[in-house]
RNA sequence: GGAGGGGUGCCCGAGUGGUUAAAGGGGACGGACUGUAAAUCCGUUAGCUUGGCUUACGUUGGUUCGAAUCCAACCCCCUCCA
């Protein structure tokens, strides 16, 4: 039952894409997005995903299959994961999964603690909450609730704080007792080549910053303009993707190009750097670190 | 040539006699991270043997117990008048 599985994370525009392709290509087998804004339809370019012919050369799952209107998390990559891994077709083939977000592969290993369904009136309630009242306000109200998990949260982390609110009030339960239950992982850990790239940040830098600009000039804007098209709230994690707010800005006349690709830039290297941080610190000493894709 | 405004730390910018190694923002660097994770949040950011000391607000000099802050000269920059 254990089938060939390969894990690649890096930072993004490190070329990970690329080094997946060709592994995938070599055992012959499928690659697997492990990216939470290369799921979302309409942007292709801008979140960098895969072009058309590479889909042609291997079977890519998960990518732009999730509408920008919903809101994608960790455990609907899980559940999409878990559903892929059942079908038929790729039963007995070597899997790559590659993308930057560490949380899913996280999840993946068995990181990620089942949860309760959240109600979406709950969850829209304390959002609601959240942009009336602020963090240290909710904070102060999970206290007085459920203050194993108000004291392990800072005040000020609204995220996390509404998470733990909203774990609360649909299950009665701290979500610190939900993640007391060890989650159960999709793949073999141990029969698994983990690999992760660590470029030179200087490298990454001027890679971030060359592809931003062709991008702006081979259809970002147009993707940007399709996406602002449908209307959706700011708050959609499709809606804050890198580039779309600055795009946005051009579009609407409030920046100038090059004002907004430099801002998307810096954008970018700050998202590379937290990358970075999450690699080196929460990757165990089993994932091979490669300085460069090649 | 004349009148006015301005030169502050990597950048922008506040500060107009002491409590200012200098607010705030940006950038950079480091860190946290269990369902919005391209998110959310935290710390550091003149040097040194980290006690304190040294060097810092265009330059040089002066006033003062004490100056980024006041005075003089000089050097740059901007606006207006010729």
């Amino acid at each position: 039952m254990t089938r060939q599985t390969i894990l690649i994370a890096g930072p993004t525009a490190s070329g990970k894409s690329a080094l997946a392709l060709r592994m995938a290509k070599e055992m012959g087998g499928v690659i697997v997005n492990a990216d939470s804004m290369q799921v979302y339809d309409i942007l292709n370019l801008l979140t960098a995903r895969p072009a058309a012919d590479d889909l042609k050369v291997v079977p890519h799952y998960l990518y732009g299959h999730v509408p920008p209107a919903l809101a994608y998390s960790t455990g609907g990559w899980f559940a999409d994961v878990e559903q892929l891994l059942g079908r038929q077709e790729i039963s007995q083939m070597p899997i790559v999964f590659v993308g930057g977000t560490g949380l899913y592969f996280r999840a993946l290993l068995g990181g990620l603690s089942a949860m309760p369904e959240i109600p979406a009136e709950i969850r829209a309630y304390w959002r609601r909450q959240d942009a009336e009242h602020g963090a240290a306000q909710l904070h102060a109200i999970l206290t007085e609730k459920d203050p194993l998990a108000a004291a392990t949260l800072r005040p000020s982390d609204s995220q996390r704080i509404v998470r733990a609110l909203e774990v609360f009030a649909a299950s009665g339960r701290s979500i610190i007792d939900w993640q007391k239950e060890t989650g159960r992982s999709l793949i073999d850990p141990g029969a698994t080549r983990k690999i992760v790239i660590d470029p030179d940040r200087a490298w990454l830098g001027e890679r971030i910053a060359l592809r931003f600009r062709t991008m702006m000039t081979s259809g970002a804007v147009q993707e940007v303009a399709e996406l602002l098209s449908l209307n959706l709230p700011s708050e959609l994690p499709a809606m804050r993707a890198i580039g779309v707010k600055e795009i946005a800005d051009v579009i609407e006349g409030r920046s100038s190009v090059e004002e907004a690709a430099n801002r998307a830039i810096i954008a970018t290297r700050q998202y590379a750097k937290r990358q970075m941080t999450w690699f080196r610190n929460q990757l165990g000493d089993d994932w091979e670190r490669l300085a460069y894709p090649d």
